[in-house]
DNA sequence: CGATGACTTGACTTCGCTCAAAGACAGTGG
DNA sequence: CCACTGTCTTTGAGCGAAGTCAAGTCATCG
């Protein structure tokens, strides 16, 4: 059933008990062919639908690499984002019989599918394991505070810039300050709980008040780092 | 170590893998008594706090009755209710090192205190324990989603009485239709990102509407359930 | 019964949404 | 290589809903 290549699955949160704060994979090398023994891997387009909502959830994923967007549709024609995941995430176990939402992929990706009765039944049987994955989903369970907290803000600026920073701290910057924004605007929006235009006016105000520089459009540098954080500090 | 008195700490949560949607107890008896064991029975009156953000974070607690707040304050003065918790919630795992967070209680409150080495240890050492907590977890998670659902909202009638609804769920129904509402407009306002005012203006127009009346200021009875859901029903 | 705090209501301002249109970019095929 | 086309993005003008400020009402507890 294993047909992973290279590492295999792998989590990646802020541990229990140690003194870190930063993220850190946290599954030995045994665990992590534990679990490549009970998943399928997949490669996956960008834009590829993974499972939507209402269908029936018997499949627990990981990312091996990309990003993969969970959202909702309304009635009403909106979409909201949920969450943004990436590689080393897991997703589709806050679900109870019937995915609640949609998964996509923003980036092609890799992805590990679990079922979710094996998944189970291995964590029973390796309590180390299990605690892995409760500090995983401690872990977005934060990230879903860190959200709310995002959405709860007011103004458009303080809210694009929270994200932009939220994004800098998944991808850690390669060049420096350079935050890599792989989401269409509109994507960001449905996240942000805000209009298209809106985001597009924050980052243009952003830029012309030289806090920011673009380089393209999906990719940001931070020049003035001092306002940058002054506006996302929590209001 | 241990002074819990009736039957000890519990965690309510839906479970995974069975067909149920229905939050249950989790725990059986022995893995309550073992829980117990490692744990502190609080007794607090209304408005405690348990602790401050930015103190260390070395407990984890449990209600076994009664409802706690966790919240921010903000540099401007404002304050982010971020989660309101019942019985048989756990709070203070999703710290890292320091709580993120305040928590006071909103009515008096039975709390277990656990510090987080020994519940680690006592997990590490019990993969069935460890999967409960990872349910609970989970679960939590959901509840934060649904959170954002809620704040991602653009009006305040909706949010208002789709938290309205988030209440009943938490405490079903004693009398026909009756929600009971424990906290403070303002807290409800921190909870749901909006002006104190804001919140009153809502629940007066769903008074005024005929689909709720009030019994007192903390009591709310629905009266059209049709419209009610309605205006829950996601926008 | 008076006082303090919680809640409601009203008037004005602000900021983001909507609608509308123009401008950039990427992939395609000539 | 370049023009073409559809999509994504930016920008503008006007409207509406929630925030803020400010009174006024209600309730609860001493």
């Amino acid at each position: 059933m294993a047909e992973f290549v290279g590492t295999g699955p792998s989590l990646r949160a802020v541990p229990f008990g140690t003194g870190t704060t930063e993220p850190i994979g946290l599954l030995s090398s045994h665990q992590r062919s534990q679990i490549a023994d009970i998943a399928t891997s997949l490669q996956c387009p960008r834009g590829e639908v993974i499972y939507r909502e209402g269908s029936n959830a018997q499949s627990v994923f990981i990312i091996g690499s990309g990003i993969v967007k969970l959202f909702r549709d309304l009635p009403s024609g909106k979409r909201r984002v949920m969450t943004f995941m990436f590689t080393d995430d897991v997703f589709g176990l806050a679900q109870t019989g019937h995915y609640i939402n949609s998964a996509q992929t923003i980036t092609a990706a890799t992805l590990y599918r679990i079922p979710v009765a094996a998944l189970a039944n291995t964590l029973r049987g390796d309590a180390d394991l299990a605690v892995q994955f409760l500090c995983k989903v401690t872990h977005e369970l934060r990230s879903a505070l860190r959200h709310t907290a995002i959405v709860t803000r007011r103004d458009a600026l303080g809210r694009v810039t929270m994200f932009l920073r939220m994004l800098e701290q998944n991808a850690p910057a390669e060049q420096d300050s350079t935050i890599e924004v792989p989401m269409s605007r509109l994507d960001a929006a449905n996240y942000l709980g805000l209009s298209l235009e809106a985001v597009s006016r924050a980052l243009s105000q952003l830029e012309r008040g030289g806090i920011i520089a673009f380089k393209g459009r999906r990719s940001v540098r931070v020049l003035d780092r001092m306002r940058f954080d002054t506006i996302a500090a929590a209001l």
